[in-house]
DNA sequence: CGCACTCTTGACCGCACTCAACGTTGGTGG
DNA sequence: CCACCAACGTTGAGTGCGGTCAAGAGTGCG
């Protein structure tokens, strides 16, 4: 009934506009969602990990594209014996309204990054939000694993900001780069505040 | 079991951070959804309208603060009763799915705008947005019943770019104001165009 | 009519974008 | 193993869009 669908780096799974033919469940690996305009301007709108459900939507058609970031490893369920196991199984639709939930939440504060923070904050706070993601001690170092022009695509900024903000960062001592996509936080209280601190 | 709830413009109905106490369903009027930081920018993350569900989420805390922005109606259930209903009732639970799936989409396409539109881009999808959500015929025109402020606050602007916008818009024939709160579309096809082609 | 508030318009400024050069990294083949 | 090369990332210089600050126009209420 389920079965295993792995990609490749930069692989795509499903495009915006296309029948939703599927739900997937990510068990490995990295995804980005992203939208387009005509003229090629891309808003990645979120990053997918392990445990995330995907095209759990109801829409018949896919709202962005997926496609890989690492290697990926998703389990595949078809659409129609998808929403027959959410009629049988209550608990399957509150998880995944829960999930809703978490990631229309997470929407909001991303509405909050791109519509009033400035550019460090919005990579301070990417930097934070990816940290949160992953399972991590204290000073565990932070994965980012995908390319500085998702990070650009995602906080509405462009690569170069990107990279500058970064440095910037680094050169207050608020984090190190251990390489290009491995980050330590060096002051997380102090990294929270240049994120921009939330209101109460 | 349910009860009636009615707010003055400006009335708050809930903030952040404090405890789910109710779910409401708006019966007239119109409410905004926003988040603050802690030097008092703020996003607006949504405006609410007749038929939306609030608070349906299921944490324990809201995540953004809502208040009215005309006056307004709501059908008040609270959380314990609200909760129960949902078990009882599977297709209630589908309906709130369903409702959060259209938001999700909707924050998708706001952070598309947020991230990666222009100005005048970002007002004229608004307009659009807007005259989407009212049950409006051909050439009715679309009441923003909100300030300036609000729709700046919405779009990641400031009020005198969205009224420099407005201006242009006007100028270029695309649309006409009536009045302060009431905007004529003239030329949908290119209102569309100025809003950022979407990519197919 | 007067006052307060909202909206619009104008002049100037600054942050992030653009364009360009350079550095770094990883992969390939000699 | 190193040389080469292409892709990615960083840094610098200059520009422009939208923000800031300020003044004026429009609106609504008492």
């Amino acid at each position: 009934m389920a079965s295993e669908r792995r990609l490749a780096p930069e692989q795509g799974l499903f495009e915006e506009g296309e029948p939703v033919e599927a739900a997937y469940v990510v068990t490995q690996g990295m995804l980005k969602l992203f939208k387009l305009l005509a003229d090629g301007r891309r808003q990645i709108v979120g990053f997918m990990l392990p445990g995330d459900f995907l095209g759990f939507a109801l829409g018949e058609l896919h709202v962005c594209t997926a496609e890989a970031v690492t290697e990926v490893e998703l389990c595949r369920f078809p659409r129609a014996q998808f929403l027959a196991l959410c009629d049988e199984c209550p608990s399957l639709e509150k998880e995944i309204l829960q999930q809703a939930s978490t990631e229309l939440a997470a929407a909001q504060d991303q509405m909050l990054l791109l519509g009033r923070k400035n550019a460090t904050e919005r990579v301070a706070s990417f930097v934070l939000n990816m940290r949160r993601r992953q399972r991590l001690g204290p000073s565990d170092p932070v994965r980012l694993p995908m390319s500085r022009t998702d990070i650009a695509d995602h906080l509405g900024l462009t690569v170069e900001t990107v990279s500058r903000s970064l440095s910037r960062l680094r050169t207050q001592r608020l984090i190190d780069s251990l390489d290009r996509h491995l980050i330590r936080i060096r002051q997380e209280a102090r990294l929270e505040e240049a994120a921009g601190a939330r209101h109460c």
